[in-house]
DNA sequence: CGATTTTGACCAGCGC
DNA sequence: GCGCTGGTCAAAATCG
């Protein structure tokens, strides 16, 4: 019904490709993609949104595809006008009531649009609480079993956290993610000390680098350790081994063999996952001594070109703008998802927030994607109740080429495999460095609305729209950091979206999946 | 020569 | 208890 196709979308794509800034040997440069950078939403938006007025736009986050579909309608009125001068009336009368016809036709769409809309909001809803309720539940019988048994578990963590001997003040409440990293932390510190009485009178550093900022504040005690905070780490990592904490997994597509994220990592080990025959790899970040924070880099078995990166743990150390966002997000998400169960805490926006998938913040699922039962951006794997993990599907987007990956290795052939990026020419190194993603025309959620294809190729239009819409990791980031309140580390970024954070669910999405890399 | 990767060994959890 | 698997360690190899 709207003349939008894909021919117009791949003609815009040609066009920003032409713009792109060319490389010495005459090839186009490369440009990565920061899905989490704000002032590379400004840039990109100056070509798009800022041009097209408000009150022009289908929606609010709408940027550039509303333009152009003004133009196509205001095209035909303007044509339409013309006519007028030389039609019979009777014609003209004739196209009028058409264009009538054809508002309500479009009226009457958009009522069913916004029925099936709420309809799938509802169901997912419910879905969703009945995930969390199972995870809640299989919690609980952890907390008290394991515990019961003597087991150091996640959820004797939780148990250990109200012990006024361990930490003075801390209640239930408190207990969202960074409390239950803290409480790894602590955890670790006191197995390390029982293992050692040598250790007796000092304190792990490895708290020091689970910390968060209410442990920095003094909630918890906290001493220095003289030895090496990796070492002991590991060491405690290696022999109580039955910690869990939340992962936050990201699958792309792309050849590269690690997706950029500002970080420096070390591999530390390699193993061949039954059921696939790629390696995993692992990877521990080395920008601090201590930084608990460890990846797997897995490709998918199904498909080879999705890479699946794992995040655990939180940084300990200050992150440069590039790597921070990603941090952040992953992080928040981390602690969204182990407090998702029991969280009792509120919102910034004063909603209760049960969990980090709900529809309080429903930036998780757009109205605009939700014809599809598998559109949406993130899903908690339930498969493992132990490691809960979130995954953020890039899959869909459009395979990222290993020419935006300038700085990467082999996976298992070369050395120094880290991502610690040259910046690209936007000054970012991007998150999942996607030249195409540049090239792309800013995400347009109606265009998906008015391709006259959807539904039936709408889940591939929703990938290249995730990928290519440069507000999508802001507005993911905002959304996770407004519901956890930390202190962000890159306002920044996180700043930088002045039409389209007030509004998050408009124009992200993503696919849920199962994990399928081993 | 220091940093990093490789890779076999080790350990813990889990299912049978 | 045994075997399988995932995760980690650490010595050796490699790289810059």
């Amino acid at each position: 019904m709207i003349p939008y196709s894909q021919g117009n979308l791949m003609d815009h794509q040609l066009a920003q490709e032409d713009k792109q800034p060319s490389s010495p040997d005459g090839r186009p440069a490369t440009m990565e993609l920061d899905f989490f950078s704000g002032d590379r939403l400004r840039s990109d938006g100056s070509d798009h949104g800022a041009s097209v007025p408000d009150s022009a736009k289908l929606h609010p986050l709408d940027d550039g595809g509303a333009m152009d579909f003004l133009t196509l309608r205001t095209g035909v009125l303007w044509r339409e006008n013309h006519q007028e001068e030389t039609k019979p009336t009777s014609q003209l009368k004739s196209l009028r009531d058409r264009l009538e016809e054809l508002k309500g036709e479009n009226q009457k769409l958009r009522s069913m649009l916004e029925l099936i809309s709420k309809n799938y909001t509802a169901v997912y809803a419910q879905l969703l609480l009945v995930m969390q309720t199972k995870a809640s539940i299989i919690h609980k019988f952890q907390d008290e079993g394991l515990a019961n048994a003597g087991v150091s578990t996640y959820g004797d963590n939780l148990r250990e956290r109200s012990e006024p001997s361990v930490e003075a003040g801390i209640t239930d409440q408190q207990c969202d993610g960074q409390s239950m990293e803290n409480h790894i932390g602590m955890k670790r510190a006191l197995s390390s000390t029982n293992e050692t009485s040598s250790d007796e009178g000092q304190t792990n550093q490895s708290m020091t680098t689970l910390e968060s900022p209410n442990v920095a504040r003094g909630k918890n005690i906290v001493r220095e350790d003289e030895e090496d905070p990796d070492n002991r780490q590991d060491q405690v990592l290696g022999q109580q081994g039955s910690y869990r904490k939340a992962r936050v997994s990201i699958r792309a597509r792309s050849d590269a063999p690690m997706i950029s994220d500002g970080c420096q990592w070390r591999k530390y080990g390699q193993k061949l996952a039954k059921g696939n025959p790629c390696p995993r790899a692992y990877y521990r970040c080395t920008m601090a001594i201590g930084c608990p924070v460890r990846k797997q880099i897995q490709r998918c078995v199904r498909d080879k070109t999705i890479l699946i990166t794992t995040y655990e743990g939180k940084h300990s150390h200050p992150l440069p703008p590039t790597a921070a966002v990603l941090a952040k997000t992953t992080s928040a998400a981390a602690s969204m998802l182990l407090s998702g169960s029991t969280a009792t805490e509120a919102a910034p926006n004063g909603n209760s927030n049960p969990s980090f998938l709900s529809s309080s913040n429903n930036f998780l699922f757009p109205h605009h994607f939700l014809y599809s039962n598998s559109s949406t951006m993130a899903s908690l794997s339930s498969s493992s109740p132990n490691y809960p993990t979130i995954t953020l599907d890039l899959a869909q987007a459009p395979l990222i080429n290993n020419h935006s990956l300038h700085s990467q290795r082999a996976l298992s052939s070369t050395p120094n495999c880290q991502t610690q990026n040259i910046p690209p020419s936007n000054g970012y190194p991007g998150f999942l460095g996607h030249p195409q993603m540049h090239m792309l025309p800013p995400p347009q959620a109606h265009h998906l609305l008015l391709n006259n294809q959807y539904p039936s190729s709408l889940m591939g239009n929703v990938g290249a729209t995730i990928a290519s819409d440069p507000s999508f990791g802001s507005k993911l980031a905002i959304a996770i950091s407004s519901m956890v309140g930390a202190s962000a580390t890159n306002p920044g970024m996180l700043n930088s979206n002045t039409n389209g954070c007030t509004n998050i669910s408009s124009s992200t999405s993503a696919i849920i999946t199962h994990d399928d890399a081993s």
